[in-house]
DNA sequence: AATCAACACTTGTATATACAATTATTAACA
DNA sequence: TGTTAATAATTGTATATACAAGTGTTGATT
């Protein structure tokens, strides 16, 4: 649906203007589906999108900063985040014997299991949005989004 | 910069992923952006939001669940935010005389100057962020970004 | 007219982000 | 070696979203 026509807006903007609204509402709009396809798994987007940082690990541990860097909002706290993930047993939490500023993170066995159940979940939503788009055109609003953040 | 780069991904993901990926990134990018920009002027994204929806009224008044609609978190408590504003002085907050349960919303003087002054370091922003892409590639950005949507 | 449902808004609670201040540990170096 | 600076994480506070429950008002039905 057209942006205008979804917020109702009556004022008339240019095409860049156009554009960086629709950047920002779509997704918020995304991530708002996929907080609703998670929510039922009893986790939140960010603690989803840690548990698959560190699965891309591969068994490798990461320290908090590592995990900072990787994520969608750089600022939020890692700490509580992570001490959720802990709570429900899906990650380890080792103070790094090397340094012990450091804290090393790591995916347990019961955390690898619950991302695959909520990824089967996920990826059927995805695919209905994707629905929407072609191969290509999907290629081409990545390389757009890309491009506008310079 | 790459998403795989930003995010410093190794896992491959195909396109359709990928763009899932990077549209809620970038909204968040730009949704960051945007609130630096504002901080400095005392408002929130949103309460800036919906500055500008009364002012798109031209005097007009809106009720609450009309600025709901019109914002992009729906679920987001337009009860609270008004209220911030109207402790700002920025705009008025009657009820609604023909239907006690509605109230209307109306900009203020100074939440229409205060708006002014705020929108010159926006687009000042905006414009920075946009000269990265043609006008053409703009216009392209919202189209798959509104049919993403379907 | 009295009752009940629908409506519009408000309030409470859990979760999350942004940012600043603080703590603990390590590194640098005079 | 002792002091200071830098680093890594934690904690505190303000703000915001999501959602559920609650309040007051109006409309509908009998």
């Amino acid at each position: 649906m057209e942006l205008e026509e979804e917020l109702k807006m009556s004022e008339i903007v240019d095409a860049h203007h156009r554009a960086t609204l629709n950047v920002i509402f779509t997704g918020a709009w995304m991530s708002e589906r996929m907080n609703s396809y998670l929510k039922p798994h009893g986790i939140s987007e960010q603690q989803f999108n840690i548990l698959r940082i560190l699965r891309g690990q591969k068994g490798n541990a990461l320290n908090l900063q590592q995990i900072s860097e990787r994520m969608v909002h750089k600022m939020s706290n890692t700490t509580r985040l992570v001490e959720k993930l802990r709570l429900k047993g899906f990650i380890d939490r080792q103070v790094c014997p090397n340094n012990r500023r450091k804290v090393d993170i790591s995916i347990l066995p019961l955390g690898l299991a619950h991302l695959e159940k909520v990824s089967l979940d996920v990826d059927k939503a995805n695919k209905t949005i994707e629905s929407h788009l072609t191969k290509a055109e999907a290629t081409s609003l990545a390389l757009l989004l890309d491009k506008i953040r310079g």
